[in-house]
DNA sequence: TGAAAACCTATTTGATTAGTAGTATAATTT
DNA sequence: AAATTATACTACTAATCAAATAGGTTTTCA
């Protein structure tokens, strides 16, 4: 398993802040119980999110979340990388300084470099506006039957 | 990390088969040894790549195991799929009777779904024999300087 | 018959995941 | 000022999984 409920998570809260946000806040308590995820656990991966300056905040009465940036100017990727640790496939790539003693010769490095390669560039390509459109496009076929 | 020592111990000790096998039988204490990895773990790792025939061996005083196929006809998806339980990059993809219950309305689901498709078929797009050319390719570079 | 190999199963250690729990702090309303 | 509503922070926990280690059994051949 590459994304873990951390990511998966973040994505669903992004995604429901910017349907409901309009623009006030949302609060976290809503997007736990519309999602159904425990609030308490979104708590502990907002930061994350905060740190990077993906979210808005206020506290208090009528605070919550909002989106800082358009939901086109957010990709998948971007939202991925930050909650979960790393998206790397294999540990090989977490160049964090473990490296591999047979990095010089290994013959199969140059595959999970191609392979990290592909799974960045799918999830750089999708941005949450391109979610909620296809989320809309259902909703409306719905209608059609 | 979606692929684990399991799944790239496995593919080692097949290319390192296919390097040294000739037309006899190679011992799992030299693949163990060439590769540094503990023999016992790949003992284990075995089992599950000899019920898919993807080996065949010999057990005894010269035993040892060799590749059932030519490498060219060994997908890294073969392999992977095989070893690790599952290539799945989320757990909502793992169908085997954990079935979600936002998966018919969930508006990400269909993003890992493409993921999945983008991490088979680049898998599936790699066999062993072109791991071995690449790394011909290199080693025969190393002397050109 | 003895050595070399594969085969099989149990156990262990440590890390990670997916939370729960409790308290502190900030903003707003009454 | 007090009560309410909300985020922010930190510690803890149960369960699962990864990565082995360990020890024995069976087969084959010289």
């Amino acid at each position: 398993m590459m994304i873990s409920t951390r990511g998966r998570y973040a994505l669903r809260l992004m995604l429901d802040l910017a349907e409901y946000q309009g623009n006030g806040y949302v609060a976290l308590k809503d997007s736990a119980q519309r999602q159904d995820i425990s609030k308490k656990y979104l708590e502990q991966i907002i930061p994350t999110l905060n740190r990077l300056d993906l979210l808005r905040t206020t506290r208090g009465y009528q605070g919550g979340y909002r989106l800082a940036l358009a939901p086109k100017d957010y990709t998948l990727g971007d939202i991925l990388r930050a909650t979960e640790g790393s998206l790397a496939p294999v540990a090989c790539l977490e160049t964090d300084d473990n490296p591999c003693a047979r990095q010089a010769d290994c013959a199969t490095l140059p595959v999970w470099r191609g392979l990290d390669k592909v799974i960045n560039e799918y999830l750089d390509g999708i941005t949450l506006q391109d979610i909620l459109d296809q989320q809309a496009a259902r909703r409306g076929n719905d209608y059609v039957i």
